[in-house]
DNA sequence: CAATACTTGCAACTAAGTTGCATATAGGGC
DNA sequence: GCCCTATATGCAACTTAGTTGCAAGTATTG
């Protein structure tokens, strides 16, 4: 998808030093289609690298808080990892397989919300809306049959 | 809301048992128009009586088995808890203070899901669809003036 | 009443993430 | 180069939310 020196590059322009580590952490979530939870973040880079799980949990709360990352749920307890700015920089829904766990990535457009309907009967302030799709995944069906 | 007794049918319609920290769990449920955490749900139950946290979590897993209670997430690590058959019987969206964590409920039929476009594109099999708003609640943005 | 099943409690464990503090590494000033 | 400081990483211990194993209490039933 991407070379090496472009997360390099990602990292220097939102002001973060770019460690060996802090790339790797990158590549791995910026290669991969899906976000990923912390442990296959860390069985990544690990394949290339060692690294401690409080300086990956370090370097995760780092990009997210810079922009680059995105913190998501996945309606379990190990949060999921994914670029903030893709291509088109478009907020899409995410689905979760509930037999094995893994988060894809969905089409943006496949959902309206009437925000308008919400902030005038509503004394919140609301920054954003998460969809989240549930069910089973394709190979988790093919593995059934 | 209800009575106790209405508490005790619902259990006894569902082929649970009544013992009275069931019932407990699910009035302490039942009595607050947010979903609960686990631990504000056990709170709410020692204000009356005394209970084992492993046996909360049982009495959580029966009640959501029986299909009594929504176990909702908040897009945190805890789980919340809401009565899951209500006077309309309707999904709906839920919102989630990003300050404090209280989840609340909202209206339903706030959004449209275009299930259809997601089914015919899609070899995934969809049970549901989470839809979650995040931003700052009332009683926070009172508390910051 | 004995045998059995169901319910609860206690201790220990787990998964995912965090905190405190020590060490390592990288730049600057001279 | 050497010293000083800042940043980055590592290790151990801790935390939170929930789970497991097993023992003890309670109810039910023949
Ligand atoms: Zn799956
Ligand atoms: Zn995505
Ligand atoms: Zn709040
Ligand atoms: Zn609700």
């Amino acid at each position: 998808m991407n070379e090496r020196s472009d997360y390099i590059n990602m990292l220097e322009s939102n002001a973060v030093d770019p460690t060996p580590l802090r790339e790797a952490v990158l590549m791995s979530i910026g290669e991969d289609s899906r976000p990923l939870a912390a442990a296959e973040i860390m069985a990544a880079v690990r394949s290339r690298m060692s690294i401690n799980k409080v300086t990956l949990y370090r370097i995760l709360d780092l990009l997210v808080g810079k922009g680059l990352v995105k913190r998501l749920s996945a309606g379990d307890r190990a949060y999921r990892y994914g670029m903030a700015k893709t291509r088109h920089h478009q907020a899409h829904p995410h689905f979760v397989c509930s037999r094995c766990g893994v988060m894809e990535c969905l089409e943006p457009g496949l959902f309206c919300i009437d925000i308008r309907k919400f902030q005038t009967n509503s004394k919140r302030i609301i920054k954003y809306v998460d969809v989240r799709f549930e069910g089973i995944c394709e190979s988790c069906i093919k593995a059934q049959k």
